[in-house]
DNA sequence: CTGAAAGCGCTTACAG
DNA sequence: CTGAAAGCGCTTACAG
């Protein structure tokens, strides 16, 4: 054992993939093969390898597979904001579906800042991910670049397009925006105010909606919108409620942009002692946790998130075999749900 | 550019460690120790290497660090479940503690099951993380043995411990169950009850806290306790606090584990026309995002999950670095925030 | 303080 | 359908 071949060994013990192909008396490329399911490998000799890897105890190593294949087993996930329990539930969902096929999530939060999105791309990046979920369309053309020079396949998550060779799966936030407020219109409301925080993409496309619903009925106002940049919050809500209702005392309704700022313009409108939906009607967005609990319970929108989270995961799963998902665009349902609120 | 060398080449054209150290004149373990900060390069020599990776536009690869090393900088962390907006809180301090430092962190979400844990212990111990995070000390035994065998640094988290060799930073849940208990004890209250749900161990440990308070001013009955496994939520506390009221009508108190029951108590008693704190005075846990919107406000103990997470990862930081942290155990404080439900 | 050699544990590309 | 050789891009262990 002092042969200088034996001083120089750094080996840390762990089972190799050599071990298990002399164990199963095959080679280690047919060893590999087997275990990744590639055909063209003998039935007989498939059960004999996973039979030694049973017996051995093998786990692959994700490092040298990685090396080797210049892929990893993981996933980059990224999304805004994980205090938006709304992407809680997209990546419950993306895992769940990502997991058993062997794949890890690395999860990225951006804060809403293309800057930030950019920075945990760098980095993700290098780690050789097998597949990229991102979410929506909108980031630097820094980022777009990355994405397309690593030739990685990535889904683009909540939003969709047409864009050919764009692969994503989503809902249209512009009609869903449209559609809460048209549920308004018919209630009998006329002047409804659009309260939103945050102002990324996808809110600005609600805003679209119900800008679009409102024109189209001839009630569209512009002072009846209240966009505050700051981020999304039940006392948020609650502040932007009571600002409104002081200095646009005509408001019949109003559409909050997402359901934590509803749930707080609820709560103020209690405080303030101003009935909903009697005097005004509130409406949100997302039918997050809570929101059938309020008092009057939320109307709102409901998402499809965990239905996006698990398409999307599907959809970059056939990427990732090498196949083309048909269609490359899928735009799931969402659903108006008419609580006490309105 | 038909020699065999050349039709065997795998090369996918990335800039390597080999590039940098031609570029910069040295050798590539000159280059490799000056890009890891390893002391004992010469000042020039680094600074020449750094230009060059500046030039290159030189990005190290995690996969062939990592299985060189066999050590990646990746850092897993193991919560129980992001819907606790507790854990993203969580999260969010170690992320900002950690990525800066060089480290991604592996979210791994149990969902309160030590099974779970195990089989996401085992999926991301081979992919040779340079440490690990992990919530609590409720595991299964096997888990116990992955970490140790694994000789990797390990920070738990939300508990605290004196045993020797664990490292660990959190609160006493007990004192903090104990605390919120005799504030409504302070507040004349005597028919506390204590309604759960979850029953994760950190949960049983606020039980405790409860049950001795209680004790201690003579008014422990244990009928005042309604203990439920399901997921906490805002309506399963509405429906709970419902529960207790039909079923123990002299209550004049309830602490609700979480803020989630808690707001969905507020909400029942609102519908019910029940009085708080008037009536029942009402106080929850953590002080989650609306707690203080709610009618009343909700009286609840502050948990420092912010603080939990940097000092957890800044321990976890030394311990990579083989410094040992001294104390190995740290306790932070928890502070009781009075509103108007109590 | 710096370096030449070997190796980490896989998979790719070629051959048969 | 199976395999021997080379290589992925780093770092460790040894030497000077």
């Amino acid at each position: 054992m002092d042969l200088p071949a034996a001083r120089r060994r750094r080996s840390s013990g762990r089972v190799t993939l050599n071990d298990v192909a002399r164990e199963a008396g095959v080679s280690p490329i047919t060893a590999s093969r087997a275990l990744r399911g590639e055909r063209g490998v003998g039935a007989d000799l498939v059960a004999r390898v996973q039979e030694a890897v049973r017996r051995l105890g093998y786990v692959p190593d994700p490092a040298a597979r990685a090396l080797a294949s210049s892929r990893s087993t993981q996933v980059a996930v990224l999304v805004p904001m994980l205090s938006n329990t709304l992407f809680v539930d997209l990546l419950e969902a993306v895992h769940r579906t990502l997991f058993p096929a062997g794949y890890q999530s690395l999860i990225g939060v951006t804060h809403y800042d293309p800057d930030e999105e950019e920075m945990l791309l760098r980095s993700y990046l290098a780690h050789r991910p097998a597949g990229l979920l991102v979410t929506g369309f909108d980031r630097t053309e820094a980022s777009r670049q990355l994405i397309l020079a690593s030739g990685l396949p990535c889904v683009h998550l909540m939003e969709t397009t047409e864009a050919p060779g764009v692969y994503c799966v989503g809902f249209s936030q512009t009609e869903a925006g449209a559609a809460i407020t048209e549920h308004l219109l018919s209630r009998g409301r006329r002047r409804i105010a659009f309260v939103a925080a945050q102002l990324d993409p996808r809110t600005m496309q609600r805003a679209d909606g119900y800008r679009r619903a409102l024109r189209q009925a001839g009630c569209y106002d512009a002072r009846l919108e209240l966009l505050s940049p700051d981020r999304s919050s039940l006392a948020l809500g609650a502040q932007l409620f009571e600002e409104l209702l002081a200095t646009r005392r005509d408001i019949d309704a109003v559409f909050f942009c997402n359901d934590d700022l509803a749930q707080g313009g609820l709560l103020a409108a209690h405080r303030l002692g101003i009935e909903v939906p009697a005097r005004v009607a509130v409406a949100g967005f997302n039918d997050l946790d809570g929101s059938d609990q309020m008092l009057p319970p939320l109307t709102t929108v409901h998402t499809p998130r965990f239905e996006v989270g698990e398409a999307g995961a599907r959809m970059l799963l056939q990427l990732m075999r090498s196949d083309t998902p048909v269609p490359s665009s899928v735009r799931l349902p969402y659903r108006v749900v008419v609580r006490q609120s309105s």
